[in-house]
DNA sequence: GACTCACTGGTC
DNA sequence: ACCAGTGAGTCC
């Protein structure tokens, strides 16, 4: 037993072996290199981390035990891979081990040396790569995108319109980089496991199902194995998946795209907090792989880059099939405001914008309409007493679904048959508050009962939202029906407003938007301009009937600026507003954030701990260049009977935040706290 | 985080 | 006597 190895295995940096561990070994295994190890009574994956020592050459405070077996026919993961999961777990706060093994196929961890061996046999039906489709003839913004791209190092944000032939630049310039790089490696990244299936078939066609590998936490761990396996051998050439694989090891990337970079789904929300816009931007300098951030509505982090020249901006404004034909910003939705303070009380649909619906639906086009909660009513309300359904875990309200008579909590998935009378006084009269897309598709559905298609059948009404599209191939089944024109008004949740290509919808309408306008978070006004540009995004993608399409907006504040610019159609003067204001207050990107979050029996624990946190943390050194602010209830204060609470602590410096969390982990880890379940930092946090 | 162990309180 | 639930401690 001669060599000495340190590996990193998966245990949480607060628990005193949050570092490399170290290990004894038969033969000198190299830094990267997967082996499996005894974790106290169980056996877990480790990374080798640092070049083998003799035994002896170290301190011998601890008994080191013998690896249980390395995983040979596996290459070894790559410096520039370990130096990615160090950066990230240094910057998020976490354990290296942690972020190592988030990387790695859950299957690698689980399968026999033997099974393991018998996968990497397996021979691939190596069939020649089938490319069935030809690149698309470019617009003038498409080919200066493209040269723009192949000039420089980048990073690049292409500013690209909806419907602007996004999707086009990413498929040419990696067709582009391979065609001149044989051995190249591309990882595109989108926001939702959703999106993948279209932009898979788009990249299937246009490279051959050979060289496309998919990448998402919906596939099968054998699926996920394969992919993996395929990319880390450099044998698929293109990894198309969500967040998780911005850890994808591929040994010859050099181009990373980041679809719809704006889009929160790329923070991870639980575990390693890791953004992965940020990183992808991160292992490109590392990998010296140029990165490419796509979106209609870029994120004020991005669209701030560009203005201080650390990225480049490439703009495509125009629609494809408009620019040729010298169409400008009228072949974009017209925008629609109502004055709901003008309608009489309680109206749902106004007038204008029903007749409106009713207009598309004599023409045969098609109608959209969302509203961003799903279920029928978002609380049950006795009428004769104070109760409200109120979940008995949570402090929350559950929601009513009509479709099976359920109360459920959306936080803790605690489900129950509504009672028939209400629990505290038995009074039978309960009704519904508020509405939802159920409630919405059912009223809508009452409204245009006695509205006929042009061929005399009676309107068809559909909905869908993660309720209805719950079920496995429900969402292909849906979007089916919608692309053959199947259903007349779609309503849904925001999932709706994302990505989908549907040719006939010349109306998009926006029900209730009003409560991001004034939300506490700073975030809310930029998450709605996004979510409406992109809901506007849907309509009118056939050139033919761009011109009648129309966005609709129901607010009680059609005055808001946000309104102006959204008429416009003119981010740059959203975003230009938006970071006066954050400026002024010293909000992200001009100053930097993270949060403390604990979990406790009661909130008391909870605050306790932070505030704990908080006071150890004056000594620290750099701790003047930070401010703590004081600990608060999270605004779902309670989650499956578990209190929550957060501590704000900012910095106008990165660096100096990250040289005080640095400092703070070790305080963290000892303090201790009576009924505290956990502790976490999230760095750069989205939801505040 | 995953796991074990020791201890508690409730039940037949 | 036998559990489920919980809190504390360990893991190279």
């Amino acid at each position: 037993m001669p060599h000495r190895l340190a590996v990193v295995v998966p245990t949480p940096a607060h628990s005193s072996i949050g570092g490399r561990l170290s290990y004894l070994s038969e033969l000198p295994l190299l830094p990267g290199a997967l082996v499996r190890v005894p974790l106290g009574r169980r056996e877990v994956l480790g990374v080798v981390w640092e070049p083998a020592a003799e035994v002896g050459a170290g301190p011998d405070a601890f008994e080191s035990k013998p690896i249980a077996g390395s995983l040979d026919g596996i290459d070894r993961l790559s410096a520039n891979w370990r130096q990615l999961v160090t950066f990230s777990a240094n910057y998020y706060q976490r354990s290296l081990g942690e972020v190592a093994l988030a990387g790695l196929p859950p299957q690698l961890r689980d399968l026999s040396a033997q099974q393991l061996a018998r996968r990497l046999k397996r021979p691939d039906a190596l069939s020649e790569p089938q490319a069935t489709a030809a690149p698309l003839p470019l617009t003038v913004e498409q080919g200066e995108a493209l040269a723009a791209l192949a000039a420089d190092d980048g990073p690049f944000l292409l500013f690209g319109a909806t419907g602007s032939g996004k999707t086009e630049v990413y498929l040419q310039a990696a067709q582009r980089l391979l065609a001149s790089e044989p051995q190249a490696q591309v990882l595109v990244m989108v926001p939702e496991i959703n999106l993948t299936p279209q932009l898979q078939e788009r990249f299937i066609a246009r490279f051959g199902e050979d060289n496309v590998v998919a990448m998402n936490s919906g596939m099968t761990p054998p699926q996920r194995l394969k992919s993996w396996l395929a990319a880390h051998s450099a044998a698929a050439r293109i990894v198309l998946g969500t967040r998780m694989s911005v850890f994808a090891s591929m040994p010859r990337l050099r181009l990373i795209v980041v679809d719809e970079e704006h889009d929160p789904s790329y923070k991870q929300q639980e575990g390693a907090r890791y953004s992965a816009r940020d990183l992808a931007v991160y292992r490109g300098k590392l990998e010296g792989a140029k990165v490419l951030l796509g979106s209609a509505t870029p994120s004020l982090e991005s669209w701030q880059a560009c203005e201080k020249g650390r990225y480049q901006r490439l703009v495509m404004a125009s629609r494809v099939g408009q620019a040729e034909t010298g169409g400008t910003a009228g072949a974009f939705p017209a925008v629609r405001l109502v004055d709901m303070n003008l309608q009489p009380k309680k109206t749902v649909f106004s007038p204008q914008l029903l007749d409106a619906i009713q207009q598309r639906i004599a023409r045969g086009e098609q109608s959209l309409v969302f509203l961003n909660r799903r279920g029928y009513a978002p609380v049950l309300a006795c009428t004769a007493c104070d109760w409200k359904s109120e979940c008995p875990n949570c402090s929350a309200y559950r929601v009513f679904h009509k479709i099976d008579r359920t109360l459920r909590c959306h936080h803790c998935g605690y489900t129950e048959r509504v009672p028939r009378a209400c629990p505290v006084c038995g009074n039978v009269d309960i009704a519904p508050v508020g509405r939802g897309t159920e409630r919405l598709e059912e009223h809508l559905g009452e409204l245009l009962a006695d509205v006929k298609q042009a061929n005399g059948e009676p309107v068809r009404i559909a909905r869908m939202d993660a309720d209805s599209t719950r079920l496995k191939g429900a969402l292909e089944q849906q979007l089916a029906r919608m692309h053959a024109g199947d259903v007349d008004v779609l309503v849904g949740t925001q999932m709706v407003t994302k990505g989908h290509d549907f040719r006939r919808i010349t109306l998009v309408a926006a029900i209730n938007p009003d409560s991001a306008l004034f939300s506490s978070d700073f975030r809310a006004p930029e998450r709605l301009f996004g979510l409406l540009m992109q809901a506007a995004g849907r309509a009118g993608r056939d050139a033919a009937q761009a011109g009648a399409s129309e966005m609709w907006v129901q607010t009680w504040h059609p005055q808001h600026p946000l309104f102006a610019n959204l008429r416009k159609h003119d981010y740059p003067a959203f975003a230009a507003q938006q970071l006066r204001e954050r400026e002024q207050a010293g909000m992200p990107p001009f100053g930097f954030q993270a949060l403390l979050r604990a979990e406790a029996r009661t909130q008391e624990a909870a605050q306790a701990f932070l505030n704990a946190a908080s006071t150890a943390a004056q000594e620290l050194d750099g701790a003047d260049r930070v401010t703590l602010y004081s600990a608060v209830p999270m605004s779902v204060q309670r989650v499956a009977n578990v209190e929550r609470a957060q501590l704000l602590v900012e910095s106008a410096s990165r660096g100096a935040l990250q040289r005080f969390l640095a400092a703070w982990q070790p305080v963290l880890q000892a303090t201790r706290e009576k009924g505290l379940i956990r502790w976490a930092v999230d760095v750069d946090p989205l939801v505040i």
